[in-house]
RNA sequence: CGGGGCGUGGCGCAGCCUGGUAGCGCGCUCGCUUUGGGAGCGAGAGGUCCCGGGUUCGAAUCCCGGCGCCCCGACCA
């Protein structure tokens, strides 16, 4: 029974002044959602609502690979997350209970669940095991932002495999991509799987599941069969043209020019063309010389996985008597080890010659430095993957997908016996979905200027009926008893008889955004036709008044 | 963590510079009118001006300290 004039949903004409983001501001303007703290949301009815259906259909899926729910405490001892290492994240909340005991508030449940499973499984016939839960994490964000997207506590869902070696943890995967994507696709928004940075955890693989918006955080590259976060992403870079071949370096004076536009300007080559040097200090490594073509920029997350150590840009004193002055440094006569980006193709660039005001020109790799090859440089619009242009947008990582290998599994001792009595360490994977996330998608994807136009799977309701008529009408009557009609079709009816005008009970419909809209007038019953409104495009229709509430049910049943 | 901005009825804002009755629009309550795209008239209710301290006869306003919130960047296991 909803009847919006005793249903909470207090709509706003104006959005809060410090919202930035659409989706901020059309969730509180449609009454789903209001704010007690920097990344506290409380979810109103209506909002709660559409977080419940995302929830089930991220249940349906689950259970129908087999995942099993089950539900862990939000307040950990600190114990297990002082066995993993992970109690020195700093996002995690931590406290003591009256007895002094350390405690922390999960932010995720790879501690815990794994372990119950240490503690529960003794036998590979005991695996593999897919758990999940949806509950609510805890993280001190440093910089909660844009409504529901990034908040310091939110529900997610968590789901964990537990297989006897890799190859079951690759079925496992497997299964958990074959959910993920109906589940992605039956919330009706756009998104590309990615792949996306296994991190220094030891984990072998990841993909992240994004859906493309203004509001995203991230940046995915995309080409025609192609996808992937822009910090792991690798593509053909666009030819660069470079000046003719010289038989050695020559010298240029090059007073003040630091910048690679600087050279290339003065020197009158093309800024591909000139060798951008930076140095780096790799973890247990240190000095590396780092080498990208000018237009390009180095990507620090894809020089961690080649240099397969943590890394930080050097100070000018670090590399100054090594390589030579800032602003001026390049390969010839470096003492660091030097590698070079896989997109500078054979030829004479210009570089630093490690001598201030001064660059090199025709400096050839090989012949004038030597260097090892990796691909550590940012894909750029117009690079091209497997001759298709690329693209980059921006996107809300709604999900992740990661094989976490036995990391956890061995600092928490959850151990199996094999076929032959052998003890070994369980593989596991662990598995994502923040469904506000989804929500806020879902809005920044499907709105225009009059509000939300939700896909049917997730909206608040499936039909908002509005009645023009106050008092005891003829007009009311046949809308109450359409309201009931409707509900016997099965639909999720908000009936708008609130005592207020067609305009504004109009806009808050399209606020809201319901799927469709109904609406009865005098002009209705007069006309004998029913008018419709498809909230995606505001197109109208009209339906015979005379078996109106089917017509209604099976035109629902069209829409994305 | 670096930079910037803002805290005044439910929402959006003015007032602050130059100290002296807290104001506007929307919303809310009551009455009458109005009823197919956020109505009209009239009468009302509602504010520790973020908090603490200081200056002053007097502080929303000036000074000091704190807290909260937002945005950009860094970070995001």
């Amino acid at each position: 029974m909803t009847r919006l004039s005793s249903y909470l949903l207090p709509t706003e004409k104006q959005a809060p002044a410090d919202a930035e983001a659409i989706s901020h501001k059309l969730m509180v303007r449609a009454g789903l959602i209001r704010q007690l703290g920097a990344g506290l949301w409380t979810y109103l009815p209506a909002g709660w609502k559409i977080h419940r259906k995302v929830e089930q259909i991220i249940r349906e899926e689950m259970d129908a690979i087999g995942g099993q729910e089950l539900l862990m405490p939000l307040l950990n001892p600190a114990e297990p997350w002082r066995r993993t290492g992970r109690i020195e994240i700093d996002e995690i909340f931590k406290l003591e209970d009256r007895k002094g005991t350390e405690m922390v508030l999960a932010m995720t449940h790879e501690e815990i669940v794994t372990t119950h499973v240490a503690q529960v499984v003794r036998s590979y016939r005991d695996l593999p095991q897919i758990l999940y839960q949806i509950q609510v994490k805890e993280r001190d964000e440093p910089r909660p932002r844009a409504g529901v997207l990034r908040t310091r506590e939110f529900r997610m869902k968590d789901a964990y495999s537990f297989d006897r070696d890799e190859a079951g943890l690759d079925e496992s995967y497997a299964k958990h991509i074959v959910a993920y994507d109906r589940i992605f696709d039956r919330s009706g928004v756009e998104w590309y799987r990615v792949q996306s940075d296994v991190g220094m955890m030891g984990g072998t693989d990841a993909h992240e599941y994004m859906a493309p918006c203004a509001a995203g955080e991230d940046e995915v590259a995309l080409a025609p069969g192609y996808a992937a976060n822009l910090e792991v992403a690798s593509a053909d870079a666009q030819a660069v043209e470079l000046p003719a071949p010289l038989p050695q370096p020559v010298e240029e004076h090059t007073p003040g020019c630091t910048t690679v536009e600087d050279v290339s300007r003065r020197l009158g080559v093309a800024p591909g063309a000139v060798l951008k040097a930076f140095p780096v200090i790799a973890e247990g490594r240190g000095l590396v010389l780092v080498l990208v073509r000018g237009d390009h920029r180095v990507n620090e997350v894809k020089l961690r996985n080649v240099l397969r150590a943590n890394v930080r840009p050097a100070t000018a004193d670090e590399f100054a008597t090594k390589i030579g002055p800032a602003g001026f440094i390049g390969p010839v006569g470096a003492n660091a080890p030097i590698l070079l980006d896989e997109a500078v193709g054979d030829g004479g660039y210009v570089t630093g010659a490690n001598r201030a005001d001064f660059h090199l020109r025709g400096v050839e790799p090989g012949r004038d430095f030597p260097f090892e090859r990796a691909d550590v440089r940012f894909v750029e619009p117009g690079d091209s993957v497997g001759g298709q242009p690329l693209r980059i947008e921006s996107a809300i990582e709604i999900g992740n997908i990661f094989k976490l290998g036995t990391r956890y599994s061995e600092a928490l001792g959850a151990h199996y016996l094999d076929e032959s009595g052998r003890q070994r360490a369980i593989v596991m994977g662990c598995y994502g979905i923040g469904p506000a996330r989804i929500v806020a998608a879902a809005v920044e994807q499907h709105h225009d200027e009059a509000g939300i136009a939700w896909p049917r799977a997730i909206a608040p309701f499936d039909v908002e009926l509005v009645v023009i008529a106050r008092g005891e009408t003829e007009e009311r009557t046949f809308a109450d008893r359409l309201y009931e009609e409707l509900r016997e079709q099965g639909l999720d009816v908000l009936y708008d008889d609130r005592d207020a005008g067609p305009g504004e009970k109009f806009a808050d419909a399209e606020l809201l955004g319901a799927p469709l809209r109904v609406t009865v007038g005098k002009r209705t019953l007069a006309g004998g036709e029913l008018e419709i409104q498809l909230r995606r495009g505001r197109e109208r229709r009209s339906l015979p008044l005379d078996g109106a509430a089917v017509a209604v049910a099976e035109l629902w049943r069209t829409l994305p």
